[in-house]
DNA sequence: TTGGATCCATTTTTGGATCCCA
DNA sequence: TGGGATCCAAAAATGGATCCAA
């Protein structure tokens, strides 16, 4: 199996009449095939046996990632509270299955291939780059400073909105309990740290 | 409009084929026909401008109250953060509408009738009574007594569980951090407290 | 390029309550 | 009888991500 309209077919799931609108189906589709608990929800990684979470990678032709990952919502209170060794973002990413997907606006969607699995653990240094970003990010959080909290704040971790609307908002508390209504936001990897992660693995 | 059908056609909705199923029915009634903002979830009580929770009361032929009325929902860290001036339920119960329906098991469901709605705020006492069994069950929340917080704590509020099914369970944590997997609970007002609110009522 | 905006599916929570057996 | 269990609808939260304008 090397494209996604046969693995599809295998797994018994439709093909989007209109990809773009069905952001989430390749990741629900390696999952399903991958046998990935159905509630994997209520769990922390999707393979909770191995620990393991499962990310799709949009990827160009030449296998360079197109696009930021997804990595966990963020929730102002939760997240102040503990850090980056208790923090859900680290669980996380403490060992990413990524899978690459072949990704341009040229190639019919069925026909995209799906390349060769990644199983990524942060290095040291890897892991010492996401807790400077982690800490930074919620060290303004924890000051209040969320009008600085932009995309732009962290090397290779960011903080971006997540929402189906920019209207949305959704009830949170400042340091001193006070009620406070925020756009949902989440926390992504930069696509050039990912890179970065599919580089080494090539030479490894 | 005295009677339950008549109030649904002339709002347009359906009468449920088997109304012991479709419990919140009456509820969604009420509230449709009074005009209450469809998204009053979001806040505190159904008519925000007003400050005023509409409550639909199921009574006998008498008049007496057959059921506990439910408040909101039990948040175990929030409550144990928040005293009974600054709580959800006290918010809700400030200042109530009940609206009594005629409900016994002999009626037909279309045929029963809507009674003089009764506007409850709490006397000083009757806010005694809620202040002191909210103090109660959420003493017994921040000592960690989950076991003995059963539906006979409390004279007129009392707490029981609140799921549709008796599996269901929702993540918390105790009062040192440690994550926690707790039955859903929620706040209600004993039968004996609304039937004593709607007697003053008749006799005002 | 990439920060901000958006899209869909699914699960969980909340709000509306009543059911029912020991 | 009333404490514990349950039922439905709708909203919110979460998980899966990609889109797109500046």
């Amino acid at each position: 199996v090397s494209a996604i309209g046969e693995l599809a077919a295998i797994s018994g799931m439709e093909l989007p009449k209109e990809p773009k609108r069905a952001k989430g189906y390749l990741g629900r589709l390696i999952e399903r095939a991958l046998g990935a608990p159905a509630d994997s929800n209520a769990a922390i990684t999707d393979f909770p046996a191995l620990g393991v979470e499962l990310k799709t990678l949009p990827v160009d032709v030449d296998g360079r990632p197109r696009e930021s990952t997804f990595v966990c919502h963020l929730n102002l209170k939760l997240c102040v509270e503990s850090d980056w060794e208790s923090s859900r973002a680290r669980e996380k990413l403490a060992c990413v299955l990524f899978v690459p997907i072949e990704s341009a606006r040229d190639i019919v969607f069925a026909q995209r291939r799906i390349g060769v699995p990644v199983l990524f653990r942060p290095t040291l240094e890897q892991e010492a780059l996401l807790r400077a970003d982690y800490d930074e990010i919620v060290g303004r959080i924890g000051r209040g400073d969320l009008e600085t909290l932009t995309a732009h704040v962290g090397q290779v971790l960011q903080v971006r909105p997540k929402a189906a609307r920019g209207s949305a908002r959704t009830r949170s508390t400042d340091a001193d309990g006070a009620p406070l209504s925020v756009m949902p936001r989440a926390f992504y990897l930069r696509t050039a740290f990912t890179a970065q992660i599919v580089q080494s693995a090539l030479l490894a």
